[in-house]
RNA sequence: GGUCCCGUAGCUCAGGGGAUAGAGCAACUGCCUUCUAAGCAGUCGGUCGCUGGUUCGAUUCCAGCCGGGAUCACCA
């Protein structure tokens, strides 16, 4: 079971998302490769404090906009609503410190804070009028992560709602409170003590009886163990700054008995950084999905209007084209770097084009297509006793014999970017032969043969290599 | 402060106990009447953070240090 793209309801995905959709997306698809059945499978983080500061923003201010209204896309008119109750909260901290109370104070008492809170409570008695403007908020926001999943070609097979594992979660851990395994402040909080784990104590369980992230990832846990208990890796693709909440959650799950626990791993990668820094959301410099997926198709057009190769094709071909040249360029940009390292993304340099790029093993491909086409499949026929190699043959035929290596390395060290630059190689090395060596100019038939059925490896090859990470390969570009 | 991760060309990144450490970008030279130039051929550019250790051999493994990041909430 591999698990990705876990977004928050409460605002629209990001290039921080990108990456781990992307990631997880290809090292399921590597593990498949290799033999493995593999479920994909997505947690959303539909209920918790974070929607309900959306809810009451859009209560204040919303005059009852929606999507349809407004003409905004679900996820981004929420996550609107999103930054407004952040605003808010920020001059109602200020007003509160101007009249002598400290930082800590002022973000505890903030009225439009301790609304969001009063919501979280209703939403867990399952108040009418609360359930209902969630539900409909959550509504919006599925609607837009599917059309940003349906542009990003990522698919999952099965998904989980918090909504529907945090009382189990909540119940998993008052069990394993009568059990002795955790224990109880004098003030209600639900604990775990850790400390003999090497880690600390844990809250669980708020005072007020309300779940916190920790208890409903608990839940979710057991309800996977549950649901798949064949399962031999679970894996959790999240970012690096959760390490410690997964070393805690795994030994949780160990305490409270599951097994499946050590089958349990965080594919933790790193972070992608603007040079400025991280990104923040508070400052307004967060990459947008949708939009870096529109801005990298858009240069796929005009590179490609620039050099006028598709002029024979219709309007509807050209753009999804685009999209399909756009989305290599990103991909391949974001899944080259290993996962463990942080990377950084420039948008004023934008993401290159050529060279170690999607798009270049995209055109080697489309070179191997040309070739292809230009030939019946019917008169390949080649005596190889007649072959003698040449340097770039071999180059090429000993880089195609590597495969099975490469895909192996990537799926035991969950790496994709392993493919990602063997490809690239294979490319390059196919780019000077295609260069350099008569292919259908050949005039010895074997020996012309022998080189379009060299292309036919290397196109697909190249094809399905790509296709493990998520990258098609266009007919002709 | 504890724990974890990263440090390789001006920039972005590969690599990995063994020979002259690679690629892309940037800069500079050539190459489209010849299978699509999103390309090819080439020039320039590196005491692989520092110091020790293990080893016949370390950029790679180990330790310490320095630099950068993450994390240690009744946040998610």
């Amino acid at each position: 079971m591999v698990e990705y793209s876990s977004p928050n309801t409460n605002k629209p995905l990001h290039l921080g998302h990108l990456r781990n959709i992307f990631l997880g997306y290809a090292v399921a698809e590597i593990l498949k490769a290799i033999g493995h059945k593999v479920t994909k499978v997505q947690i959303i983080n539909d209920r918790g404090i974070h929607i309900c500061k959306s809810m009451v923003a859009w209560q204040k201010f919303g005059n009852g906009e929606t999507p349809e209204s407004s003409g905004i896309k679900g996820d981004k008119l929420v996550g609107k609503y999103y930054v407004e109750f952040d605003k808010l909260y920020k001059t109602q901290q200020a007003e509160l410190m101007a009249k002598g109370k400290t930082e800590e104070e002022a973000k505890q008492e903030a009225p439009v804070m301790l609304e969001a809170q009063e919501m979280l409570r209703k939403w867990e008695m399952k108040d009418q009028e609360v359930y209902g403007l969630w539900q409909k908020m959550n509504g919006w926001v599925y609607k837009g992560f599917e059309s940003t999943y349906s542009a990003m070609g990522v698919d999952f097979d099965k998904l989980y709602y918090e909504s529907d594992s945090y009382l189990l979660g909540k119940d998993e851990v008052l069990k394993g409170l009568e059990k002795g395994i955790f224990f109880q402040r004098e003030d209600g909080s639900i604990w775990v003590d850790l400390t003999e784990e090497g880690l600390d104590q844990k809250a669980l369980l708020r005072k007020d009886g309300t779940s916190m992230y920790i208890t409903q990832d608990i839940g979710t846990a057991i309800m996977r163990f549950r649901d798949f208990p064949d399962t031999v890796y679970q894996i959790y693709t999240v970012g690096n700054e959760q390490e410690y909440h997964f070393n805690v959650l795994f030994k949780i799950l160990k305490k409270l008995g599951w097994q499946q626990a050590d089958a349990c791993y965080h594919l933790s990668y790193g972070m992608v950084e603007l040079p400025e820094g991280k990104m923040k959301s508070r400052e307004g410099t967060v990459v947008d999905a949708d939009d870096l997926i529109a801005v990298m198709a858009g240069v796929a057009k005009e590179v490609a209007e620039e050099q006028g190769k598709l002029d024979g094709l219709v309007e509807s071909e050209k753009e999804l084209l685009y999209h399909t040249i756009g989305m290599a360029a990103l991909k391949y940009f974001l899944l080259r770097v290993d996962p463990v390292k942080n990377m950084l993304f420039n948008p004023k340099e934008s993401i290159d084009f050529n060279g170690h790029t999607g798009p270049f093993i995209q055109y080697g491909y489309v070179r191997t297509r040309a070739i292809l086409r230009k030939t019946e499949k019917s008169v390949r026929k080649f005596d190889l006793s007649k072959v003698v190699l040449n340097q770039a043959e071999k180059s090429i035929i000993v880089k195609l014999h590597d495969f099975p290596e490469v895909l192996a390395e990537a799926a035991k060290r969950y790496n994709p970017g392993l493919v990602a630059n063997y490809c690239f190689e294979l490319v390059k090395d196919f780019n000077s032969f295609y260069q350099n060596v008569p292919i259908l100019r050949e005039e010895n038939i074997d020996l012309r043969n022998f080189r379009i059925a060299l292309c036919d490896k290397v196109g697909s090859l190249v094809q399905a290599g790509m296709r493990l990470l998520g990258i098609e390969m266009p007919e002709r570009m």
